[in-house]
DNA sequence: AAGCAATCCGAGTTATTGCTCATGTTATAT
DNA sequence: ATATAACATGAGCAATAACTCGGATTGCTT
């Protein structure tokens, strides 16, 4: 920031021989390690590139900046998260409405446990990187997703748009959850936040409250 | 950022004749404007001195660094908002419940609009401050206001821990209702997503679903 | 008018840091 | 073996921007 201030994330060369890979590994662990362990401000190329145990100029051989690291990072969370949705939302393709929203959210809980830390500074520091191509097209899947599921339930839903549903939906449980993992840590881990959510949800889909369950929950697989 | 990163917003003197206080509206006014037209990347101290018409000097005799001045402006923020909750939440005493909902989001809606661009850089740049006294304060209060509302409807509200219903609603509006301003900006003007919004909050709250209105909404005062 | 404090000024200091480039080393192909 | 490309190196350039400081004005008080 302090220099260049690149628009477009030029392409750089991909590595193409194990050496290089290994480096490139090398580079996005430590990237990960110094965001977590010492924060952004601790988060400088040159740093990366010496606890990556690499040269600062290997680093720029293959992102062509600073952001682009940062983006990439991004990337790979993001598909760490999305493989975990997939097999949620194949496992609840024939469960009733309750339990997958349930399931839901709870996926959505585990994928803010993979790395904590790491989550939620690439969710302060990635939204000034604008709207990155890649990160539109999760959200898309994911709501697509969802829609898909609901669609299935049609019958079941009272909300008239479907898509306003599914924003709302998604919105809630994201910032609900993503706040709690910091601010109500233990009615996370408790299950009462997840069982009141998950039962606003449902009465706000099929306009029927479910009855109040008494607290008792245990983790999901 | 590039120099220091002082830990502590020392106190600086605080002016005392009108032609400081002037100094200084001109400098907060200059750094809304900045952050508003020009974005994050533009806004340093020495544009702010400039455009307020004021040396850079002057800048750093009312602010210890930059952080201040941001700090400054979301008090500042903060302050316009919780003055349209106050009055929000008198009105309500008396209403029925889906009303005081209602209104409350519609309040939420109205403090984003107050200058939405600012709102959004606000929201965007803050968290790396960490957690300002005065902003926790500010959510106290906020989350305290709401509850005794609840409070007072205590027989028609079925779910058991108040806090945590507090935690739900607060995180939930605030959050939708944000990203809507973006994301949504249709669904929210229709009034569509606020009536989508209050229905589910109703239900989660007293148990029983309130009927799914035709849309039909106009701006509220 | 004198004295003191409040206010203002802005060129310059200082440190940081993103990033380049000229040069060296290792792998692959022929 | 030799040529070529892939890969690695790291000193140092260049830009930026937060912040200081010595001194000039302006306003208040007596």
């Amino acid at each position: 920031m302090t220099k260049r201030a690149k628009k477009t994330a030029n392409p750089r060369k991909a590595p193409e021989q194990d050496r290089s890979r290994a480096t490139v590994e090398a580079i996005v662990g430590a990237a990960a390690h110094i965001l977590v362990k010492h924060g952004n401000d601790a988060f400088t190329t040159n740093r990366v590139a010496e606890k990556a145990g690499v040269s600062i100029g290997s680093l720029y051989q293959y992102f062509p900046n600073k952001d682009s690291l940062l983006s990439e990072l991004m990337r790979r969370h993001l598909v760490e998260i999305e493989r975990g949705v997939e097999t949620m939302a194949d496992h609840a393709l024939s469960a009733p409405l309750e339990e997958v929203i349930r399931a839901g959210i709870q996926q959505n809980v585990q994928s803010h446990l993979i790395d904590p830390e790491l989550h939620r500074v690439l969710s302060e520091e990635v939204p000034r990187l604008g709207a990155l191509d890649w990160k539109v097209a999760f959200v898309a899947r994911t709501e697509k997703r969802i829609r898909s599921l609901l669609e299935g339930r049609r019958s079941e839903i009272v909300v008239g748009d479907i898509d306003l549903a599914v924003y709302i939906i998604t919105r809630t449980v994201e910032a609900v959850v993503h706040d709690a993992i910091v601010r109500q840590p233990q009615a996370l881990a408790s299950g009462a936040l997840a069982e009141e959510v998950t039962r606003m949800l449902v009465g706000f889909l099929t306009g029927k409250m479910p009855v109040v369950r008494r607290p008792m929950r245990s983790a999901a697989e």
